[in-house]
DNA sequence: TTTGGAAAATACCGTACAGTATTTGATTTT
DNA sequence: AAAATCAAATACTGTACGGTATTTTCCAAA
């Protein structure tokens, strides 16, 4: 059986996780914390260096179910396009994948800490060079067994169409309308077939 | 000549508004404001009512410029296509020209108000709002002079444009590169060029 | 069932926070 | 130039912050 600390501290950072996200690292207090876990400052402080190791725990939490999410979606069928299709679906509902962790990560702390914390916009950095490599990789793959034409090399290609993705997060965010996530997805459809198809 | 307290509220908010814009509002301190003005808590709570009060100044400000850009950006040509064009022009250039402001207002403030100010988070709402208002209008000009053929009412291809234009503007914020903006850009000029030419 | 170690609660520290009341200093107006 | 008004500096609240030292509680092994 797992040791009591290591539950507390897999308790804490999904407890905590939604909580830094929406309202970024500064903006979240400890105090914030004790009152949503039911712990005080010693449990917390007991698992985790600090405020900082611990907003970073947590977004890397995040990070993983997206993380996760993406790989399901890029891995349904055996042809690259058909998993491309599966990704912008994924993303048609990103809005209701993202709100029991408070929104994207990606977008909310990629932003937040580009001007508060050098660790956490580091961390979002790698996260998204990630995401492209996964997306490139189909894409690659895909040409190479001659199921589509790439007009740009493969990583060129995903760094334009997850720009596009993420627009449509970031618009569907600030307006508070999940139209700008299905419109624009939904067009991301059409110009994908557009291009990629042979 | 103006009096002295309009001046000086001027140069508050000049001087504060990039500070606001790269740092959000809670993760600006009203200490930071003063040691960046070289003024004493006194001079500010004289000219602003509080601290909020003073965020939102500093967003208008910042709003202001970027819509006065975007207006001279918008009225180059007399045909809307060019006028299209010149917009995207713009924001090629957009980090260099949000760089005196601490980077894109609308990118900053609406994710980081979204979880910390409904105040800041309305008024980034109604400056997309307008945005999208100002290009749609273009569109819908060009289509009444027949210069242009518009898929889809002027509105949305607004929106969906402006979606991705903002899509870069993020990237290129999270990954500090520009070649986000600059690549996913340029793929939109053709894009629109597909679109809209008759 | 006692006991040793680990985990969490309590109580506390110094500091920084937003905001205010008061005093000093600078500008107008007469 | 004196008086009156306005602007800014100073000095000071009370509170909330991140973090820590200490005490208590829990749990597991002997």
């Amino acid at each position: 059986m797992t040791k009591k600390a290591e539950r507390t501290t897999a308790y804490i950072i999904e407890t905590v996780a939604p909580i830094f996200n929406k309202h970024g690292y500064i903006g979240t207090s400890m105090s914030d914390l004790t009152e949503a876990t039911s712990l005080t400052k010693g449990a917390i402080y007991g698992n985790f260096e600090n405020k900082e190791a611990l907003a970073l725990s947590a977004f890397e939490h995040n990070r993983n179910m997206l993380l996760q999410a993406i790989d399901n979606a890029l891995d349904t069928g055996n042809e690259a396009l058909a998993n491309i299709y599966s990704l912008l679906n994924f993303y048609k509902q990103y809005d209701a994948f993202t709100l029991p962790m408070g929104g994207c990560p990606i977008l909310n702390v990629g932003v937040d800490a580009q001007g508060n914390n050098k660790l956490l916009a580091a961390a979002v950095k790698e996260t998204i060079k990630d995401i492209e490599g996964k997306m490139a990789l189909i894409l690659e793959n895909g040409a190479n067994r001659n199921e589509i034409k790439l007009p740009v090399p493969p990583l060129q290609f995903a760094k334009q169409l997850f720009t596009m993705i993420q627009g449509a997060v970031a618009m569907s965010t600030m307006m508070q309308d999940r139209k700008y996530l299905v419109n624009t997805i939904t067009y991301l459809e059409f110009l994908v077939k557009q291009e990629l198809k042979k």
